[in-house]
DNA sequence: TGACGCACTTAACAGTGTTAAGTATACAAA
DNA sequence: TTTGTATACTTAACACTGTTAAGTGCGTCA
């Protein structure tokens, strides 16, 4: 049943976002009152986390992927393709995208940490390649920290995924060129290759 | 009293958020029932955009100071300076932040263009500092179209402010450390200076 | 048979954005 | 001065929202 429910507001989220997403449309979506829900789930709050949870593994398949599809290759091919798989799932998964990382229901102070655990491992990823960077280049601007460059890579690319999907961006500026340049820039921050675009 | 609403509004939007402010309490506040506000706006949306126009006023203001306080030095200088200034009137006015760049009413499919000249004259701001990097560095990574090396920028920026504030970052990571690592890293990214922590 | 617990329901509360319809006041034209 | 009209504001309501208190069956176990 809970699964049922997770099922029916996953569709809803993707149909139509987290916004349009009502306990009562999402009752009648499943053919149970309203009130059923809160048997399974303590509050929308407490949906909207199992969401949260259900995007971060599938992003977390998406990057392991990514890394599997280039293993043995040098540590700056690795980051990239680390980065690029980031943002094609951001950009591709708007609705989920949103629910994981800016949406910000009223009443959590702050996230609860343990149920972040795979939010976490998705970082450490980056964080794993980036002290491979580390070792591997001996550029100026190596990763140092990598859990803070984890941390600064992740935001960066979380700023062109989010204002992309917010229709911020002014017209007349490409987004397949704005994207493309922003992760290259990104990677070669960290991992600067000898040709660059 | 249009003025007198939108006043009102500030007021509670930064006190509490935009979330929690609804049509009935800021007409409570003003002493006046709520239908007035909607002879004043047409929707809770276009006072929205009445926020996020004020929004961007300030943003604008700050970002002027800031370069004012450097003219005559070197680009990079006055680089920093903008992203510095962006980051931290981001952090210090989330709510308002929180409207102007993230909060995304369903009903806006797209914002009205006409009325974030704005919005493009803070872009601007950074397009033209970056005019002048091109032409006064020769890294190899200067900037070479200003508008989406722009955007490019901003995004980062963005990216840092809104995890920031969403309180998406890991607990062990500094939150300082990496504000001030990140903004060091997307100026060094333009234009790179020749110590570099 | 009786008691208990589980799954689910209806009805309601307090709140939201929004609008239709009505009132009272101010100011211009007759 | 009286009338007409526009303006500023009101009340009452609609259709929603998340959430909860109380109640109804049903099956299982003593």
């Amino acid at each position: 049943m809970r699964s049922r429910i997770l099922d029916s507001a996953t569709r809803m989220l993707v149909d139509s976002g987290y916004a349009s997403l009502s306990m009562r449309k999402l009752a009648q979506a499943i053919g149970y009152s309203a009130t059923t829900i809160y048997h399974h789930f303590d509050s929308k709050d407490d949906l909207f986390h199992a969401l949260v949870e259900e995007g971060m593994s599938r992003l977390s398949d998406v990057l392991r992927e990514a890394l599997a599809a280039c293993t043995g290759t040098e540590s700056g091919v690795r980051l990239r393709s680390l980065c690029h798989a980031y943002v094609t799932f951001g950009l591709q998964n708007p609705e989920y995208y949103e629910v994981m990382f800016v949406a910000a229901p009223p009443s959590l102070e702050r996230f609860p940490i343990d149920k972040y655990r795979r939010a976490r491992g998705n970082l450490d990823l980056f964080a794993t390649v980036l002290a491979d960077v580390a070792v591997e280049t001996k550029h100026r601007a190596r990763p140092l920290d990598t859990r803070r460059d984890a941390t600064t890579i992740w935001a960066m690319l979380h700023g062109i995924v989010s204002l992309v999907n917010a229709r911020r961006v002014d017209r007349r500026v490409d987004i397949d060129g704005l994207v493309g340049d922003s992760v290259a820039r990104v990677v070669d921050m960290y991992a600067p290759s000898d040709v660059m675009p």
